[in-house]
RNA sequence: GCACCCAUAGCUCAGCUGGAUAGAGCGUUGCCCUCCGAAGGCAAAGGUCGUGAGUUCGAAUCUCGCUGGGUGCACCA
């Protein structure tokens, strides 16, 4: 059980012993860490009630608590202030969760959802390089996707590629001008790969803005590629095959940047793959009636009565007869629910998307899929550059996330440099450190932001190691491991946790850890965690400033410091990782 | 026009199921290495929480108005 439960179940059962109700007994860490630990503000809500001045209920409830506890958890009890029950824990109560956490491998963090869950997030789209605007779905998604596994859930995690619109179209048309007699695009294709064909990144990448240019200015063009997408998603077999190149290319380099920020998929579906289930999905739906024509789209109208907003239909086909991703989206939550039964299917998006979700959501819900409740939008705010707009290069392009990923890299480098690292590594060793603490800067710089909210990206600021920067996390880490190497080749063992003024602060940091997670976990919050392990850091930080662990002479004091350090170490290499941050040997 | 989100220290941001002196990082100003990694620590200065009202014993937090930003409002994803 989390520490502030156990503790709310204490004072509960205190407010229920004078008559008042358990829930006023909710325990919370102390807004004053110099009065109290943990404190408790139900005896001002409940003073009415009880018909006492919130005082004399306070007291009430210190004399119920002191009664009980006899000073085994609690080393103070008072009131302070117009009723606020602050509590101090004894340094053995301290010692004693300490113990627990430490002998876990989850620190003390009990599985608290059970869940089947699919999650979708990244979505890049295919034949596109991947530019700024995926770091933040790629790493949301994955460290929600990472704390939800701890805390007790079953996840599917999904790419979901965007791959399933009037871009292919245009891409499959012009390879079938350039390659008119490929099998590809002749009438009786039978699945077999045309070597002739040659298909690469670079090849898409010059050709998708090539061509999306000339559909601008050429009706006739785009026409043709419009045409070409509707016999694609029709399910075209040799257009299909293509596009199926057009997708492992584009896998493989996608791949190439997940593989390299520790991010993994269990799939890598896209939107093309809804076309097989396309017609039973529509034949659902125009069986329930949810189907209707309207300006020579057909529709699902899925406003309400009670909405205070417009909220516009769901187009389930365009005027052309296309599918669009209102489409694909809500044949994917057939998929899913039949393939997987989730309890949940959580979307990270931006924002921006929120309606479109909202409508997927109430369609999926009236075509009796699944229950709108069970599906979740996670949307984010934009990534701005120093003037408060959506990131741009300096001459207003957009940026590859390859190429932002080598600024903040050669930044990492840089500042890695200064300090003479590559004199103490080997050049492998140190590009390697360096990646690993650009990634650190770029993934704690970005989580430990809102997720809702817009944020403006400094590059200096996330590579700083000082602050709340993830450099300044692994510092704090690779110094630990560096003690405790250094104490294991002296022989010096940890022991029993000896809590006295040096570790208090520290010790009571660590035995939070199960209620900080949680409590991100609850909150799709992975900045809570990035705050917590702040903490977590300085707290360190302070303690191992005021003492000496490896001169110091009391040798039970000295293993109780290696025990905390190892504790420590353990809070800070497990709550990094689910944020999906690793630490380096040196640094 | 309708709806949603945001406005907190010089800068970047937390806090928002109402509660005690509103927090952190950066920056600024002082200190602290004969000692395990000073990329560290300690301390100080700095805020009428956009604005006006309301609810409440108590409001940054809840309600309403206003101002100033952002976003979305059927066939692009």
């Amino acid at each position: 059980m989390m520490l502030t439960q156990e503790l709310s179940a204490i004072v509960g059962n205190a407010f229920q012993q004078c008559g008042l109700p358990a829930e006023l007994g909710m325990v919370t860490v102390s807004d004053r860490p110099d009065l109290a630990d943990f404190q408790c503000n139900g005896a001002m809500k409940g003073a009415k009630q009880a018909g006492k001045n919130p005082r004399e209920v306070a007291q009430m409830i210190v004399d119920a608590l002191s009664a009980e506890d006899k000073g085994e958890k609690f080393s103070e009890l008072s009131i302070a202030g117009p009723g606020f029950i602050n509590l101090r824990l004894t340094t053995d109560f301290l010692a004693q969760k300490l113990t627990v956490l430490a002998a876990d491998e989850r620190l003390g963090m009990p599985h608290i959802m059970h869940d089947k869950i699919v999650i979708d997030y990244g979505g890049p789209n295919v034949a596109k390089a991947l530019h700024v605007g995926h770091m933040r779905p790629f790493l949301i998604g994955n460290a929600v996707d990472r704390m939800l596994r701890f805390a007790g859930c079953d996840v599917v995690s999904d790419v979901h590629l965007g791959n399933w619109g009037l871009p292919y179209g245009m891409l499959i048309s012009e390879f079938e001008m350039m390659y008119p007699d490929s099998v590809y695009f002749s009438e009786g294709y039978n699945g077999e790969k045309d070597e002739d064909v040659v298909v690469t990144l670079d090849i898409l990448a010059e050709m998708y803005p090539r061509v999306s240019q000339q559909c601008k200015g050429d009706e006739a063009r785009k026409e043709l590629a419009q045409k070409t997408t509707a016999k694609m998603q029709a399910g075209h077999k040799g257009y299909l095959a293509l596009l199926q190149r057009f997708n492992d290319v584009t896998i493989a380099d996608v791949r190439k940047m997940t593989d390299f920020l520790d991010i993994h998929f269990d799939l890598w579906l896209g939107e093309s793959d809804t076309q097989p289930d396309q017609d039973a999905v529509h034949n659902h739906l125009k069986a329930k009636g949810l189907i209707e024509d309207s300006q020579g789209a057909q529709i699902i109208r899925v406003a309400r009565e009670d909405d205070n907003k417009e909220v516009p239909p769901l187009i389930w086909l365009n005027s052309r007869g296309a599918a669009s991703y209102p489409t694909t989206d809500l044949i994917t939550v057939y998929q899913r629910v039949r393939d997987y039964s989730p309890d949940k299917i959580i979307y990270v998006t931006d924002y921006r998307q929120a309606q479109h979700f909202e409508q997927v959501f109430r369609a999926a819900d009236l075509a009796d899929y699944i229950a709108e409740e069970k599906l979740e939008h996670i949307g984010y705010g934009t990534l701005n550059g120093q003037d408060g707009r959506p990131f741009k290069t300096r001459d207003g392009g957009l940026l590859t996330l390859n190429g932002f990923i080598s600024m903040i890299i050669d930044k990492a480098a840089e500042r890695l440099k200064e300090i003479g690292l590559h004199e103490k590594l080997s050049d492998e060793e140190f590009k390697q450190t360096a990646d690993m603490i650009a990634i650190a800067a770029m993934k704690f710089g970005d989580l430990s932001n809102a997720i809702r909210s817009d944020y403006i990206f400094d590059i200096d600021r996330f590579v700083s190691f000082e602050g709340k920067t993830g450099p300044y996390m692994q510092y704090a880490g690779v110094r630990i491991k560096s003690v405790l190497s250094k104490a294991a080749e002296s022989g010096i063992e940890k022991g029993v946790f000896m809590i006295d003024d040096s570790q208090r602060a520290l010790a009571l940091q660590l035995i939070l850890f199960a209620d900080n997670i949680s409590a991100a976990v609850k909150a799709r919050a992975p900045h809570i965690i990035c705050e917590y392990l702040f903490n977590v850091a300085q707290s360190f930080n302070s303690f191992y400033q005021n003492i000496h662990i490896l001169g110091e002479e009391n040798k039970e004091r000295q293993s109780s410091f290696i025990a905390m350090i190892t504790a420590t170490s353990q809070v800070i290499e497990i709550g990094l990782g689910l944020l999906g941050i690793k630490i380096p040997q040196q640094m």
